[in-house]
DNA sequence: CGAGGATTTGAGGGTCATCAAGGCGGGTGG
DNA sequence: CCACCCGCCTTGATGACCCTCAAATCCTCG
């Protein structure tokens, strides 16, 4: 990573993006402090490189604007995306207490505001603070969960399913029709499910006779429970 | 899980085996003691369930013996194994924070004697001593991470690759060649692998040409270079 | 409005799941 | 110790699914 990238203390803004995440939202008083005058704003322009694996692992991330991929590279140089990282989101926690250096590579998918956290600063705020350890345990938790699900997807169901599977727990309701912005270019949405872009597209098309028309972005579903089916 | 069946608390070998764990294997004096102390023994024989999908999360456990078989099944009957549990290994710990119910399946592929956890002792535990989260922390890091490479192992290679990486990551050396027992019948292995039994049969038997030999459960390896260069 | 990139579509091939037999291994009883 | 037997494992045939390459079309943003 460039240390001569712009950077910044979190402002004030982004003091409350972070607080509002899955990670510090149990937080509060002096812990939550401690967390946040930690943390340090990062803007990356679209493909830069945050770090790749087998780089000393000094810090983890949350996304703040923008997606992130994460990813590991093949020997002969095929990419596998392990997951996609939204606002909200935090990778490469695994390595406060996990191990030296990166276990895989992030990438900004686009234009991206992340907030830095050096791993000993937290892994010495969890050591004196309880509350912030029991914050990177459930991040932890939720994560592990996310990533088994991930691979029970990934081997239980087919490629239509799995985008069917994806647009429902997208919908807002619970029934009825309904229409999603996707919050990205297809080409990431393919990598999250483990596809190639021509895949994608072709579970669409397959889901078209359940009622799904594709333009776009836009994605329009006429019937929610059709399909759940799927 | 039926609570008739025997059980007791750990005996000083089981205690032994316990802090050898890479869950435990950092915790000493007081902080140790009030884990052992919190762990019962159990026995259960082969293809038992231990708990399932959807019931309410009230124990984690750690394996003394045997394999256990972490699954999902799909609406349609059909399941996938997510993990193979074997001596050392913990499961279910994602939910100690993380959640009310089992979000999968757990069996005894043998006879299995496990330790188990109530999830509350653990986390009031966790709460009260720094070096048991600490050690939470440890142990849900690992697994993250070994889940991710599974996540980028079933998206990047083949069949005959996952098993030559599965046999490279069993050798005790590093060159030239090499004798293994598998530990559990092919059954297990292959559904650790993400493949039916029949393509992990067809897998060694394409990897006969890179020097492998199945007999029964013993697997001959002539050249482990030549398998990594597969 | 136009250019460049993203997405779709088509064709072909490789990988793996499924179903159905047949062979082998390991444990049991004589 | 050896033969038998049950169940695991292998092998064959078939087809579904998805990746790759290539070309056409659609968006989107300048």
């Amino acid at each position: 990573m460039d240390m001569l990238d712009k950077s910044h203390k979190a402002s004030l803004r982004e003091r409350n993006l972070l607080t509002k995440t899955s990670f510090l939202k149990d937080l509060t008083g002096p812990s939550l402090a401690r967390v946040l005058d930690a943390a340090t704003v990062f803007s990356f322009p679209a493909r830069t490189t945050i770090f790749q694996e087998g780089e000393p692992a000094l810090a983890f991330y949350s996304v703040l604007a923008g997606y992130v991929r994460i990813y590991r590279v093949s020997r002969d140089g095929r990419q596998a995306d392990i997951r996609i990282c939204g606002p909200g989101d935090i990778f490469a926690e695994c390595l406060i207490y996990g191990g030296d250096a990166y276990r895989f590579s992030a990438q900004a998918a686009e234009n991206v505001s992340l907030a830095r956290f050096d791993m000993q600063d937290i892994r010495q705020a969890a050591n004196d603070d309880i509350a912030v350890a029991r914050s990177v345990i459930t991040a932890l938790s939720q994560h592990l969960l996310s990533t088994m699900d991930c691979v029970v997807n990934d081997r239980l169901h087919t490629a239509p399913q799995r985008v069917a599977d994806y647009l429902i727990n997208r919908c807002p309701i619970e029934t009825g029709q309904a229409s999603i912005r996707l919050p990205f270019q297809k080409n990431l949405l393919a990598g999250m499910l483990g596809l190639a872009p021509e895949a994608l597209s072709r579970a669409f098309s397959t889901l078209r006779r359940a009622g799904v028309t594709v333009r776009g972005r836009v994605i329009q579903i006429s019937d929610i429970d059709a399909l759940r089916r799927f």
